[in-house]
DNA sequence: CTACAATAATTGTTGCTGCAACTACTGGAG
DNA sequence: CTCCAGTAGTTGCAGCAACAATTATTGTAG
């Protein structure tokens, strides 16, 4: 087996990836293609319930008060501040949340998760933690859990990577 | 530290999700939003081109005689069959791919790479690659980056998960 | 007090995506 | 040979998403 690359001696600048790390790569993508497409059609035909919509049912379900500033909601679901918007129009319609004024900023609003809001998340949670642990979680033995957790947590780390 | 449930003794059915697990999960979701915007957003700054061109340039690149059924780029390049097409379409506008006839059946058609799209692929790969290495790949070490691809190559293996 | 840059949220617009329906073609059953 | 269920690809349609511009509000500098 010839070594290719010696580890950490790759030259700076050359845009190569290793073979483990390409293949870390690709397995990520599909298996995130993999496991979205599935909770995304499982919960929609099961729940009646687009996954966004679900996301929003338990980011204001953990948060306090049931209700979260739309800023921080779409950090908290991955939107864009417009796609939030239209994203609580249509919950609102469908009575899931309300809008309440910020107390203290009038250009602020919360989004507030209602009763039926609150009622809809408990209904459908069961189809998508299952959904989670069958595509997902289950697929992890405890060791590797641990490990996948501290590696992809570790990724996200500001610092994270080669000194540069 | 109460033991919440012992590891493999969790009783069937239950749709809890331990911490480790949960963890991993959402560390999962957090870095594919972050590296595919960081990655979307510098190919179409850096080098003009949207991602989803990219990885079709990347697949017919790594096909036989630069081609494809349509079908087969589909499932490559994670699209729905009509999101193909209209992709495809785009692409041979811009001279990037060609379609050509499949032999022997005469509803099929190969996409080709054409010499716009190879060399558009040879300009553009370097900032692709560079992205990916800076979000994704040059934040493993050696040992993590072999671990997370055994993990995640695993979890993509249709017997994966508990004999149930 | 007034002007004004910054911020929270929304709206106008445009483009992309998937589902379902459709067309064209294939290959096997009768 | 003819029929027809199945397959490859495309198109009609509708929904969803982001970007840029807009509105309303805030707080800070002069």
């Amino acid at each position: 087996m010839p070594k290719k690359s010696a580890p950490g001696t790759r030259k700076r600048g050359t845009p190569r990836i290793d073979a483990d790390r390409l293949a870390a790569w690709r397995a990520f993508l599909e298996l995130h293609h993999r496991v979205t497409v599935a909770l995304s059609e499982e919960l929609e035909s099961e729940a009646d319930l687009p996954l966004p919509w679900y996301d929003v049912l338990v980011q204001l379900e953990e948060a306090p008060d049931g209700r979260r500033r739309m800023q921080d909601l779409a950090d908290g679901v991955l939107f864009s501040p417009s796609g939030l918007t239209r994203l609580v129009d249509r919950m609102e319609r469908a009575g899931l949340v309300t809008r309440t004024p910020y107390p203290g900023d009038r250009r602020g609003a919360y989004a507030v998760l209602t009763d039926a809001g609150r009622a809809r998340l408990k209904a459908t949670a069961g189809v998508h933690l299952r959904g989670v642990r069958e595509h997902f979680a289950d697929r992890l033995d405890d060791a590797d859990a641990a490990t996948l957790g501290r590696i992809l947590t570790s990724m996200l780390e500001p610092g994270s990577g080669p000194p540069s």
